[in-house]
DNA sequence: AATGCATTCAACCGCGAGTAA
DNA sequence: ATTACTCGCGGTTGAATGCAT
């Protein structure tokens, strides 16, 4: 049996969209929030599909997008991101506010491969050029829980969530990269930021995921973070690597999670 | 000014994950 | 347990634009 088709195409629009497409989606969306993919645009009047009424919301037409070039800052931040997550752009853009997966995957093609490859690196990889191809290469992998709960140390890792780091640690290809991966879910399903709880700002580590730290200076209690940190950031006069000093740690990037 | 090549980036496509029935 | 459906992701495409000749 067939998959169904995500809309019918004979009666959708495609292509670039024009003024009053984009006119007619914000105005939807303005009035009835996003979410519902399929149904709005028969519901906004327009003739397109659901797919691709997201994909303009999002990459275009978003408020909250940042838009112009990207800052010497970000090219850093998306290669040591990259370098550990390898071409995973939604969780790459989640540590980027305001910047799309989709507008960070383009970026990464179009400008940061071709530096690295200046730099003598190769963006695959993050390894020099030159450097022997037979070599092991770092794959962080995130297994659910409930797939491999036995071989899970629930006291070591209680949000259930396994990161199995296998051989040549990335680490020693990104010596200033705290490698310290560790994913935990929400413990609070109304919590939506997740630097703050009851009102209060955590500490650097602990909006970390590292809670009981030695780092840490608050009593919060854990919160789902991806842990990706620089060795000198675990003050709060270090890099702002993740986006942390503005106070944006996007839950979006952890839905994969769920 | 005309042409051809290179680059950029918005948009499309197909697939997998999650989930409700 | 199975099926059908939606959503989101990553890879790819192609039109638009920039640049060199």
């Amino acid at each position: 049996m067939g998959r169904s088709p995500c809309c019918e195409k004979a009666h959708t629009n495609k292509g670039a969209w024009t003024k009053e497409e984009d006119d007619r989606l914000i105005a939807y969306i303005r009035a009835h929030g996003e979410g519902c993919w399929r149904s709005l645009p028969k519901a906004a009047g327009l003739l397109r599909c659901g797919k691709s009424c997201r994909l303009r919301w999002i990459n275009y037409l978003r408020p909250d997008l940042k838009r112009g070039n990207f800052t010497e800052e970000e090219d850093e931040l998306i290669i040591k991101l990259h370098s550990l997550l390898g071409n995973k752009w939604s969780l790459i853009a989640g540590r980027l506010p305001g910047r799309t997966d989709n507008e960070i995957k383009n970026y990464w093609n179009t400008h940061i491969r071709r530096k690295l490859m200046n730099r003598g690196i190769d963006p695959a990889t993050h390894r020099p050029i030159n450097e022997p191809s037979n070599q092991e290469v770092t794959t962080i992998s995130f297994t659910s829980a409930a797939a491999k709960e036995d071989t899970i140390n629930k006291d070591k890792n209680p949000g259930g969530f396994e990161c199995k780091e296998e051989k040549d640690p990335v680490q020693e290809r990104c010596p200033d990269l705290n490698l310290d991966l560790r994913i935990s879910p929400p413990c609070s399903q109304n919590q939506t930021d997740p630097l703050k709880i009851e009102g209060r700002n955590l500490c650097f580590s602990c909006s970390l995921g590292l809670q009981n730290s030695k780092n840490c200076s608050c009593t919060c209690i854990g919160i789902g973070s991806v842990v990706v940190g620089t060795s000198s950031s675990t003050n709060n006069s270090g890099y702002d690597f993740l986006g942390l000093k503005a106070g944006v740690l996007d839950y979006r990037s952890l839905e994969m999670m769920k």
